[in-house]
RNA sequence: GCCGGAGUAGCUCAGGGGUAGAGCGCAUCCUUGGUAAGGAUGAGGUCACGAGUUCAAUUCUCGUCUUCGGCUCCA
């Protein structure tokens, strides 16, 4: 007797061995349909292998990452197939999944280069292989005859892959005409394949080497119905669309220019607008949160980047000295602002009493990043980071790491990004060699962050080896609408920067002691924030940070007039308001309004001109009534208050 | 930086060895209108830049720049 336990744990018996696929059958037909693998014991397996003991088992669907994955990785299968027929002699190098369907690198004989149009007959070839409905089957075979395979199709790759193996772990899995090294799990079959679209064909070093031969890289996404696949790139339509680089152009927010230089961004007065709002709503929290503003310059002496360390890391990737017409000395553009302000420290000498000092600075840096590494405004060459420094005892930290995860959140609340992760990063302690600093104060450093984020109820997920070298930290990632996730907000503890710039405080106890760093950055930079929050609102941005926020719309020139006594009313009171004065009819007016994304249309007639009134309608709501003057101020008044609520309680 | 696409009007794009087209936008005029596109006329382009092939290049070839999708690197 087997004695097979679901997650639910209740148990089913079987007299002989069983296979995942015979268990769905006994619970439903609808799952054996639906299943795609299943975990043993909490490995995942074929549902067509025996399972021959006593086992805790899960079946996976196509709702469950195991069960896409197993049924993405056939699909890479299916596809070397595919391409193996079209093109034979093809060498093949690894076929993952990845989160959004699969890849798999190849090297096409001779002097042959994949072009767009190859993709169309690989997916047709690949839709005749999978209608053939070929069963996939497992087989483990030795190190030895898996070497032998492999030489015999000239395959160096694989026989690499084969060299790493320990014998007896070593499985293939066969369909078709295609026999792949491959660890799986796999789908029973090619026929469970039913809808197929290759993406895109990239280069990629093999094994991520750039020393190693670059090998082509084919994506793909296939689907177990037609409908889904529809589905999909109709979703990335819409991703499309809110592409921060096509609305900034749209919404004209910011602009890049040739003659300006890659990766330097210009913000138009709309983005320079929106900017601004951003940093004044973000210096209002910090002064409640003790901050003190401070402007350093954008270049800085070699030296100073020497001592903080930052020139060993970054020169080479950074822009180049500039030089001067004294002898032998360099100036850096700044890649970080944290010398800068570890020097402001130094102005003065430190009492304890004094701590925590929290400078903080929208400082202007640096990096040479890679041309193809570039990237609307979430990666560029010059970008302003929401800065600061929390110099602070050690028994201060938890408390500031606590008030800076705080001030994240007011932040968060006024932008409504609700759905977010907070990673905690630690360091490897199986490599001490890639940190620096005592690992007693890393203990303390990594305890005070985990503390902080329980005593604020912060959900986090923790990686351990993923801490940078001076310290461990807390990011912020942020999914838009659609899924994808950003890193924004960071808060790092340093323990290397007050010993390189030797900073000290004297202590109740009269001796010199190092104070901790926090670098905390809420928007990380202005730049990769304003492009999250395009995607994240597709430029409908909450009121409060519209730049337009009201349109007054005359129904006949008529009333220009009128209109204009209203916007000039409306700017009095603060609220953000201009005049759409052109000789078009109203329907035009209010469709092109809506367009541009600002948030409420006041219709001035004659009625309304006669009453001192407004028509209001709101974006994408339509229609809101008739309504005073006064009465529409406070009205928005109050909504932008309630959205920055976190900064006035 | 590497591999592969792309670069034509302000924007989105079509075209193609004989010096260019659409829609939107813009300008002027008509229209003075009540909740998502009123009408007419017109102005805009060294077809990214440089070289080559050719009687002739925006079109073909090469190089450069920029940009897009990946890779690598990385806050």
């Amino acid at each position: 007797m087997i004695q097979i336990t679901l997650p639910d744990n209740s148990v089913r018996e079987f007299a002989e061995p069983v296979t995942g696929l015979e268990i769905a059958r006994s619970i439903s037909n609808r799952l054996a349909k639906d299943v795609l693998s299943v975990s043993v014991d909490g490995e995942i397996w074929d549902l067509t292998r025996k399972i021959d003991h006593d086992a805790k088992i899960k079946l996976h669907t196509w709702d469950d990452r195991e069960g896409k994955e197993a049924f993405w990785h056939s699909s890479a299968h299916l596809m070397a197939e595919a391409i193996e027929q079209l093109f034979p002699g093809t060498k093949f190098g690894i076929g993952p999944t990845v989160d959004a369907g699969f890849y798999y690198d190849i090297s096409l004989p001779g002097e042959k280069q994949l072009a767009e149009k190859d993709l169309e007959k690989i997916e047709q070839k690949m839709i005749e292989l999978a209608r053939q409905k070929n069963d996939i089957v497992r087989e483990e075979i030795s190190k030895k005859e898996a070497m032998q395979l492999f030489n015999s199709k000239g395959d160096e790759f694989k026989q690499e892959l084969i060299s790493e193996l320990e014998d007896g772990t070593i499985t293939l899995y066969k369909h078709g005409t295609f026999t792949d090294l491959c660890r799986g799990p796999h789908i029973p079959n090619t026929g469970y394949i039913k809808a197929i679209k290759l993406t895109s064909i990239a280069g990629a070093y093999w094994r991520g080497d750039e020393k190693n031969p670059m090998l082509t890289r084919v994506y793909g996404i296939t689907f177990p119905k037609q409908k889904m696949l529809t589905e999909y790139l109709e979703m990335l339509e819409e991703a499309k669309k809110r592409d921060h680089r096509k609305i900034g152009k749209e919404m004209e927010l910011f602009a890049f220019s040739e003659a300006v230089g890659q990766g330097l961004p210009l913000w138009l007065p709309k983005g320079a607008q929106l900017r601004m709002l951003l940093e004044d709503f973000l210096k209002k929290v910090q002064k409640k949160y003790g901050y003190d503003q401070v402007i350093t310059p954008h270049i800085g002496d070699v030296n100073l980047y020497k001592t903080s360390g930052h020139y060993d890391k970054y020169g080479k990737d950074s822009f180049q000295p500039i030089t001067t017409p004294a002898e032998g000395e360099e100036y850096l553009l700044k890649p970080m602002n944290c010398p800068h302000h570890c020097e402001i420290y130094k102005v003065k000498p430190h009492s304890y009493k004094d701590l925590p000092v929290r400078m903080a600075e929208f400082g202007t840096v640096y990096r040479y990043e890679q041309s193809g590494e570039l990237h609307g405004l979430t990666r560029v060459r010059g970008f302003t980071q929401d800065d600061a420094h929390i110099f602070c005892r050690p028994d201060q930290l938890k408390d500031e790491f606590k008030k800076v995860i705080d001030i994240i959140f007011i932040i968060f609340k006024a932008l409504s990004f609700e759905d977010y992760t907070a990673q905690i990063s630690l360091r490897d302690p199986k490599t001490p060699e890639k940190y620096i600093g005592n690992p007693e104060n890393w203990d303390k450093a990594e305890q005070a962050i985990i503390e902080a984020c329980e005593e604020k109820g912060l959900k986090t997920v923790t990686e351990t080896g993923e801490a940078a070298f001076y310290g461990p930290k807390l990011d912020f990632m942020i999914k838009d609408a659609l899924g994808r996730s950003w890193q924004l907000g960071t808060i790092q503890v340093d323990y290397n920067l007050p010993e390189r710039f030797n900073l000290e405080y004297i202590g109740s106890d009269d001796n010199r002691h190092k104070p901790v760093m926090i670098h905390r950055a809420p928007f990380g930079s202005m730049e990769r924030f304003v492009a999250v929050l395009i995607e994240h609102t597709a430029g409908k941005f909450p009121l409060w940070l519209a730049a337009e926020q009201a349109v007054v719309l005359p129904i006949s020139e008529k009333y220009n007039d009128y209109a204009q006594k209203v916007s000039d009313f409306l700017n009095i009171s603060d609220i953000r308001t201009v005049v759409d004065d052109r000789n078009e009819k109203i329907g035009r007016k209010i469709r092109d309004n809506e367009l541009k994304r600002i948030p409420y249309l006041l219709i001035v007639g004659e009625k309304e001109a006669e009453s001192e009134t407004v028509s209001v309608r709101r974006q994408g709501e339509g229609d809101k009534g008739v309504m005073e003057l006064s009465e529409f101020a406070e009205l928005l008044t109050n909504e932008v208050r309630n959205q920055l609520s976190g900064l006035y309680n």
